[in-house]
DNA sequence: TTGGAATGTCAACAACACTGACGTATACTG
DNA sequence: CAGTATACGTCAGTGTTGTTGACATTCCAA
């Protein structure tokens, strides 16, 4: 509990980046690092009448094209009730349009129109823009050992999800 | 925009690392690993009848005991009126006092009482957990970036409000 | 003493999440 | 074919967290 000593016995190695100090900076850092990395696509969604949550789906639809509602949701990680009322809005603006699958017909596939790709295009460019100037003020391997440790911070389903679009995209 | 291309021209460097690929694969990374960050806080908070917004206000107060309402304001990045609904909560079930300021009564200085010390310890033990894992698992020098790319993720203020704190813990 | 800063409160509202229940269409299975 | 399961959508209610706007109080400082 609280084991502020508990890295200091090991043999040989140096464990200090272990002691609940270290670990304390780094929850912070987290914390002040996610509201940054959110701010500028907060901004422009503010402008319209969408938010976090539609931008999300965007994100995740843009993505993976003909993507199942039942896919994002696990990806995601929401309830279906709180996907379909994003959803609504963004095929109600005509920014995504949702097919009927044709091996199942249960299914429905999600695909972005133009008018929400370039919606997907300008948030995202905000986005990459901070976290481009990010990754070059820390350098190739500063970035290689961020993705490390938020690889291994993930749960093991969303590293699954998160391995697999990695894979999907290059 | 988008310019998937604008960083393969430089001299001698490889700078693949800064590809809009790459940068969408940090985007990823950031938001899964956000929900693992912030899964197991909320899963105890959820069993009593606070949210992340206390974990956050509790977490500052035992980082800086006797801080301000407006410093705390600023940390959080809320307005006072939402900051003030989670506090009137904790001080209501003591697990905050405001005490009068003694130079300035027109500031209140937070702290936490035992109950709420013991359920801050509770919280970060197991936000602890999960990240000294990730920590561990990734090494030392995956540490040093991730908190390099991190702090440089961050927007000016938050950097400098970051820092203010590393130093005042260790 | 007057103006402004710090704090707090009330009210209204919106975004986003949740649970629970129900309906429809389709698919699978015995 | 009958029954069950799956995929999706929707309605209704609730809770947390955030926002504005308006206003009162208290106190410091010019």
């Amino acid at each position: 509990m609280s084991d502020g000593r508990s890295t200091s016995a090991y043999s040989g190695e140096n464990l200090l980046f272990l002691t609940d100090e270290q670990l304390r900076q780094g929850i912070e850092a987290m914390f002040f690092a996610y509201r940054g990395f959110t701010a500028d696509p907060d901004r422009i969604l503010s402008e319209m009448a969408y938010g976090r949550a539609h931008h999300r789906a965007i994100h995740f639809i843009h993505r993976a094209p003909g993507t199942t509602v039942n896919n994002l949701l696990n990806i995601l990680g929401v309830t279906k009730q709180s996907l379909n009322r994003v959803l609504r809005s963004l095929i109600e603006q005509g920014l995504v349009i949702s097919k009927v699958g044709k091996v199942d017909k249960r299914e429905r596939h999600l695909f972005l129109t133009d008018e929400g790709s370039h919606l997907e295009q300008t948030l995202s460019d905000a986005q990459r823009a901070r976290m481009r100037s990010a990754f070059r003020d820390a350098g190739p391997e500063a970035v290689a050992g961020f993705r490390t440790v938020l690889e291994a911070m993930m749960d093991t389903e969303m590293q699954r999800a998160y391995r697999r679009l990695k894979e999907t995209g290059a």
